[in-house]
DNA sequence: TATGGTGCCTGTAGCAACTACAGATGCAAG
DNA sequence: CTTGCATCTGTAGTTGCTACAGGCACCATA
């Protein structure tokens, strides 16, 4: 392994290309206290070390499982304590996951109303449209 | 049909409670455009009609299929001009399709993704936790 | 050493689509 | 005429960013 793939200081650019999370995301992060203040060079830009390259593309996996930051924000507070109750982070990821299963469920259901909708639809030039129709009929909801 | 089931015009809270859209949201359909401006009363308070309560609820019906502001927007003011060409509405319809498909996909594989990891642990009060560590492996994305 | 061209800085405002107040009136029943 | 709920306007907050504007930092080359 050589130092070249592996420096001691980031930029941010560094951050962002390495982890696919955007500059000014980054500095947001660091706004909301998700990632702590690096140092600074003289001038005054960021330097991050490889711990701060870990912990990113921890925030950046996790947000692409769809958690949202209050949750990576829990997750990241357990971490940082050494406190990681591994039942903690396993009910939270159960939680999770029933609300993507409860996500999924009404998408599905809305792709069926969708799908009835278009199958009735003429497709004309005309005035018309059982889709307006549709959506325009008394109940609903 | 009696006249108190029918009234000539409806404020906002009635409104509310026959479309199930919350009163913030409908003066904010007002500001934003999508709801036009109703009468007032003298000392100020708005006055709907029924084509007010028709429209209103096709923004939810239209809402709660998904839709976004400036979809049903586009519905609306083919509506308006009474240009409805069922065709258009067919497009955007299988449009609005085509992304619903897309997101149940994507949850999907969060959903075998949050699986596997949630399977992986032993669910004990021990620091070594198979989801933490997923989630701070290397690569991912 | 000067210079140029990125890269990075702060701070603010904007996006969707609402929701939540505060503080002041309207209105209708008793 | 009072009481009390319904509405009013206007602003700010929510989530998770993104997009500027206007300015310095940094580094390689001439």
């Amino acid at each position: 392994m050589s130092r070249v793939t592996s420096p001691r200081a980031y930029p941010i650019g560094a951050m962002s290309r390495e982890t696919g999370v955007n500059i000014e995301t980054i500095r947001y992060y660091e706004k909301i206290g998700l990632m702590p203040r690096p140092d600074r060079t003289p001038g005054g830009n960021r330097q991050y070390t490889h711990d701060h390259l870990k912990r990113l593309s921890f925030i950046r996996k996790s947000r692409d499982l769809g958690f949202s930051i209050a949750e990576i924000r829990s997750l990241l507070g357990m971490v940082d304590q050494q406190e990681v109750s591994c039942g903690e982070v396993h009910r939270m990821t159960l939680l999770h996951l029933a609300a993507v299963r409860d996500k999924i469920a009404a998408l599905r259901r809305l792709e069926t109303a969708l799908e009835s909708m278009a199958a009735k639809c003429a497709r004309g030039d005309v005035p018309e449209c059982p889709v307006i129709d549709t959506l325009f009929e008394k109940a609903g909801a």
